[in-house]
DNA sequence: TTCACTTAGTAAGTATACTTATATTATGAT
DNA sequence: ATCATAATATAAGTATACTTACTAAGTGAA
């Protein structure tokens, strides 16, 4: 078998092949938990490859974007605004932290919290950032109209918060 | 604040609120990545809730259902047909193997390939879940008509598998 | 047949993403 | 003021999910 050297070369994303040989594994590949993890799996692929060279997770854009709104809350308040348990937070904070990206301190007010906010090199970040994430994001919808996104992203807001009702 | 003992029993979700009080975190809570991370989470947690008690993962249980389809094959086959990963899956083999529910031998016509297939133990697991996968699945779904999840999961393959249309 | 190339699997490293347990700090009823 | 209770954050442990680097084994053209 013939191949050039754009086939082997850096596999980021693991392939998915859905084709008339494979229709006994529909039962796995129209589940809901499983469609779900593969197209976490496609858009985190794209944006590892846009983001190339920044050196910053989704998590972490996650993170950054809420604080950019929110500067000075707890970790505890970030958990719950990005919905990550708080193990996981302290961890991401961590590393920003790590990277000068974010400021954390002890508050005056409650020795037990840890306020947090950008610092200047973490919001120029985030600004050179967003255009790339952008790319990201509307390259992985590219196989969708614009109505098709909009449709979705009420679905997928009913699901991931189904209190919100616009 | 007032708050019952079911508020802060066990709290396996990450709890995700979007009201009039956060408009302003749309800008994250519409991208794509952060509603298709969310909407994992949130699978995940039933899948947990529903199988609690079998020590399986949904990522065993997808690496299952390939297997029962497909017995004999090779790990880098598995890898293709379940979108994992390569290290990642012998992670997950080993663990499946470890806890006795799939059988793991070298092939004799290639000895670098290890042949994989469900023990008995494995299939029995695997069809004791199925229907507790099933009810997690549809409790997700709980928000959706029939419909809604029909024209999502049509979307959510078109993502998963773009060369794939039926 | 030999040797460049490729493939299968593992190892080590990083980053989520959860669990339970623990130390520290704050609160609130008595 | 005291003491049970609760909240914040961290620590340790497990399981994905990727990366690069490596070993072992097969392939194929000169």
């Amino acid at each position: 078998m013939k191949r050039n050297s754009t086939m082997k070369k850096n596999r980021k994303l693991p392939p998915l092949t859905v084709d008339s040989e494979n229709e006994d594994l529909l039962e796995l590949y129209e589940r809901a938990g499983f469609l779900i993890r593969r197209c976490h799996q496609v858009i985190e692929a794209y944006f590892t490859e846009f983001c190339n060279g920044h050196n910053i997770t989704s998590v972490q854009f996650a993170a950054m974007m809420i604080l950019r709104r929110r500067p000075g809350i707890d970790q505890a308040t970030l958990s719950d605004l990005v919905a990550f348990d708080r193990a996981t937070t302290g961890d991401v904070v961590a590393r920003l932290v790590r990277k000068g990206l974010v400021r954390r301190r002890v508050s005056n007010d409650d020795q037990r919290k840890k306020l947090l906010s950008l610092t200047s090199k973490g919001k120029k970040t985030l600004t050179q950032i967003h255009p790339l994430v952008e790319k990201a994001q509307e390259t992985f919808l590219e196989p969708l109209s614009a109505k098709d996104w909009e449709n979705l992203k009420e679905v997928l807001l009913t699901l991931a918060a189904p209190d919100y009702q616009k």
